[in-house]
DNA sequence: AGGACTATGTAACCAATGTTACCACATTTA
DNA sequence: TAAATGTGGTAACATTGGTTACATAGTCCT
């Protein structure tokens, strides 16, 4: 565990709290699918991002759902932090994109950490402001561009997270990430083939060029 | 300085946090539609607001914009403190939805204060999940709601946060906020009218019942 | 009063996208 | 193998909301 700690956080953290990181935090590896964390729950420890990713998801009345975005190595749930602190249930869903190993950190711990370590307090607030800006692009790409630009932002976010040209996600699946219905992703899937821009097949579709 | 500060932080922090905030705190006073913040500025002190409504926005790539929240007594920015401490530009504008007073706090005694305080840091980590729950919020209304149920939220939070049931506003400055045309505001307020919610008349709008 | 400007009302039209329906084909299961 | 299920293609249609255009009326200025 300490050397895959190291890899993802040395350069972050100080060896002196690398090491209280060792001796509280729990290893866990994680299957691609799982449900890390459910709206409405309360968490108790705090995950960081070893290798994998990991998507989070936000829900309406319905139950139907809208991708927020993806959590990576080296980051953690800023929104699973206040949580803890707080008391306070999840507003998100957190599901594992891909196989996923992290430390689960006791929240009794964030909380002296913020007083004692420098690396601490900067990787949290670090956390926040990401999040944040992620949130922001999110809101941005629902409010001020349509379905096609909002798709091949997708489809390249798709393709970083998993360093992979080839996506394997049914036109349904996209459609719930994206909020919107099957026959529009298929719709617009079509056209960008037409165009060149992916090549489509059962179950997978490819990047060309977006 | 010192009682304004008291009655709005007062049950927030202890004692000596509230001497430091007055002696290297700024107090002061911010007029009606004054711009606070904009987009791409770096930011060297950190709000925290006395009284009055402030409000924050977004911009698209032709400059048009979308209200993202409103901040109000005893809150604070928590964009600025990521901005400020990772030497950051602004993502947002802010502007004063009524005359404000706030107290402008240096950086530098930020990270002071989250080592030396657990008062600052609760306030701090707070801050931030009240942000980022604000903007779920905002896009859970443009994500999932449709612009009839948008204006009624959006008029709701105008009542709350300007404590009248009085707007004073234009309906091309509600298209604004909502990032639509005022064609599509008069049309929807019309119906809402109507339907006896609210009374409309040149240069504000009364609400009745939502 | 007359003119300029601003705010609002409204119709007609258009574009994006959501919905329904149905077909073809692949895969899985009985 | 037959039936059921999952996936994708496509047409037809409905709805929301954005756009353009123009009329009416209040306000301000001279």
């Amino acid at each position: 565990m300490i050397n895959e700690l190291k890899e993802s956080y040395g350069h972050l953290f100080e060896d002196a709290l690398l090491n209280e990181i060792v001796q509280v935090g729990t290893f866990k590896e994680i299957p691609e699918g799982f449900k890390m964390m459910e709206i409405g729950e309360y968490v108790r420890s705090m995950p960081l991002l070893i290798s994998g990713v990991i998507k989070v998801l936000r829900e309406d009345n319905e139950g139907d759902e809208l991708l927020l975005y993806y959590l990576e190595k080296g980051e953690t749930c800023s929104m699973t932090m206040t949580c803890c602190l707080g008391q306070k249930q999840s507003e998100i869903r957190a599901i594992a994109e891909t196989d996923t190993k992290l430390i689960m950190v006791p929240v009794a711990k964030m909380e002296e950490w913020t007083a004692k370590y420098k690396s601490w307090r900067n990787f949290v607030f670090e956390s926040y402001h990401n999040r944040i800006n992620e949130l922001l692009m999110t809101l941005d790409s629902i409010a001020f561009y349509q379905m096609d630009e909002r798709l091949t932002q997708y489809l390249i976010e798709k393709v970083r997270v998993n360093e992979n040209d080839i996506i394997n996600s049914t036109h349904q699946e996209i459609a719930y990430d994206l909020y919107t219905s099957r026959v529009v992703i298929s719709r617009l899937l079509k056209k960008m083939e037409q165009l060149g821009k992916i090549e489509l097949g059962r179950n997978y579709l490819k990047i060309i060029k977006l």
